[in-house]
DNA sequence: GATTTTCCATACTCTGGCGTATGGATATTT
DNA sequence: AAATATCCATACGCCAGAGTATGGAAAATC
């Protein structure tokens, strides 16, 4: 798990460099540079999704489990990070259904929960796309170093504001 | 302006490949591969801030305002493409300076226009992130594909529910 | 009409990452 | 102890893109 300074730089070379390997030892391990990539989302895939159910499967109240999503942004920072190198990647073929999959999965248990709310089933999928789309924008502002800084109060006071704004009370 | 399939793609001997030139050719007009990023990326950012005055200046009613901006993402491709493909490479050191500025731009009028709906300063800007988060996650989703068809009915309904959710009455 | 400037092509070097060939060392098996 | 399997290093070839050197043709200048 090595991808949290873009997905470029999980590179051969400078990966081996930097392990204090030669390329000769890397080439033992993995055929090429795409079973690497392969092997290394399938791991991180397979993390997010194990965390997805333990953190808000076991959450019983829908307006809680809303609440944990957006709270979580702030913690699992590594997870984060990774998933934002991995949009930052969006146009590279071994990327791309990872984040399918991922961004469907998450944004079906975001559905869900506005459904328990008394949402109807369109405007809880509405409502889903846009509260993940909050995320990925504020993963877009991180990168850019406009967003608040995570565990500050102005971090604190805007998640406070998104909540307000999309979970109804 | 050829940025629209990545940032990346805007190197010397491709383009020189497309334009039906030779690399001879481009260092004569320019320096460099960094002084074309330089002046490609300078001239759509003045673009897009006569855009933005042309286009969101001239509305007199603040909530007109806020709905032409989420209605404008549907319309004027190019330029979201653009902006699409420049978020896509937010580590460049490049683009970095121009994506602050264009994004603290945009900010800072859908605030006023929040200020203007009788926002305090603080909610107004906490508002305009979040709004403006939702624009930047739904270019994302564009990117994976997993964003409604602009143009068609589901994009309409998203972005109705959209305005519904964001923009007071 | 001769000369300089403008614009572009050919041909080269250099760098960095990908992948392969091969051999050496340690550990495991027989 | 000999043979085989495992793990790693050195050294190579290959490719693509960046940037440079040089020259040639057309056009503007003198």
């Amino acid at each position: 798990m090595i991808a949290e300074q873009g997905v470029a730089s999980l590179a051969v070379e400078p990966l081996a460099r930097r392990m204090g390997i030669t390329k000769g030892s890397f080439y033992w391990h993995f055929a090429n540079r795409e079973a690497l990539l392969e092997q290394a989302l399938q791991r991180w895939e397979e993390h997010d999704a194990r965390n997805l159910n333990t953190a808000l499967g076991a959450i019983a109240k829908p307006r809680d489990r809303l609440i944990s999503f957006f709270r979580r942004v702030g913690q699992e920072r590594l997870t984060h990070d990774v998933y934002s190198a991995l949009c930052a990647a969006a146009d590279h073929a071994q990327v791309i259904p990872v984040l399918d999959r991922v961004a469907e999965r998450r944004m079906r248990h975001i559905a869900a929960a506005f459904e328990e709310l008394g949402f109807t089933t369109g405007r809880a999928r509405h409502r889903a796309q846009l509260v993940y789309s909050v995320y990925l924008g504020f993963l877009q502002l991180q990168r850019q170093k406009q967003a608040p800084e995570l565990s500050s109060n102005a971090f604190e006071d805007y998640v406070d504001h998104v909540i307000e704004t999309l979970v109804p009370a």
